[in-house]
DNA sequence: ATAATTCCTAGAGTTAACTCGAAGTCTAAC
DNA sequence: GTTAGACTTCGAGTTAACTCTAGGAATTAT
């Protein structure tokens, strides 16, 4: 069973341009053709096309997913390539992980300061605050 | 005690270009300057710097942060406002987070496939693997 | 068989967030 | 008082990732 540009689209919740684009770019090389050129996607086209997305997530840039796309289809040679690749992924996902907790500290805080203050109805309950205490976690 | 532009770049870890284009698109209406126009960054305009960095990091767009720092400067009428872009904000942070660790699970899973493979040294071993198992959670 | 819909490509346009170059001004050191 | 280095503005250039348009071909519905 296939499934056309559109479907695949609604199906991943992105739009037939963008997947077209993921195909200029060289993301989705092993999506077959009809005759007429029409292109059909098998459900492992799908696969891929959600562990690119989540490569995307990552924040991995379209020209270094693509090369790890070349390296899929190369085989086994590039097996080590590949490992070390989402080892990378894993602590970039890390780091990321840190920095949003670290920021929702700092949005957490501003709520509170917000709340405070439109309780008092102004601002001016905070004057004597000192925000670093907050951000550099006193 | 005021710093200059380079300085202030060095401490945040940006530019000097990206602080004059921070200016230019009105995140930093409060910064003063000598009467020749250089710029004199105080420490608290530093404080709020980081603020429009941790904003930043949350995915926010420069022109909602213009907003926002518009809201500031007019005062208690906009306590509201703010309030309610913080609560809006720690939401998205939150889904960010959620999004991260499915992604995370999947990278990881990842790392385990290539890292058995590179062991048999054929990515063969993983023919029978079903990968929606994984991205459903099953 | 014709009309509506969906598909195709090539290439242009958009947007966000920088990033830089040119030309000139300011300031600190010698 | 001149020179090196940092500062200024203005506007142009860059990059990534789409996003869309035009013009045409294929498929589906009536």
């Amino acid at each position: 069973m296939t499934y056309s540009i559109s479907e695949v689209a609604k199906k991943l919740n992105l739009t037939s341009y963008t997947l077209r684009y993921y195909d200029k770019e060289g993301l989705i090389p092993f999506v077959e053709r009809t005759p007429s050129g029409i292109r059909l996607f098998k459900e492992s086209d799908i696969d891929f096309l959600k562990i690119i997305q989540c490569l995307k997530t990552t924040g991995m840039p379209i020209k270094d997913i693509k090369e790890f796309i070349e390296w899929c289809s190369d085989g086994d040679s590039t097996l080590q390539q590949r490992y070390d690749m989402f080892i990378e992924r894993k602590a970039s996902v890390e780091a990321q992980m840190e920095e949003l907790k670290k920021t929702m500290k700092v949005i957490e805080h501003k709520c509170m300061y917000y709340k405070t203050a439109l309780e008092a109805g102004t601002e001016d309950i905070h004057k004597n605050d000192n925000i670093e205490d907050f951000i550099t976690n006193k």
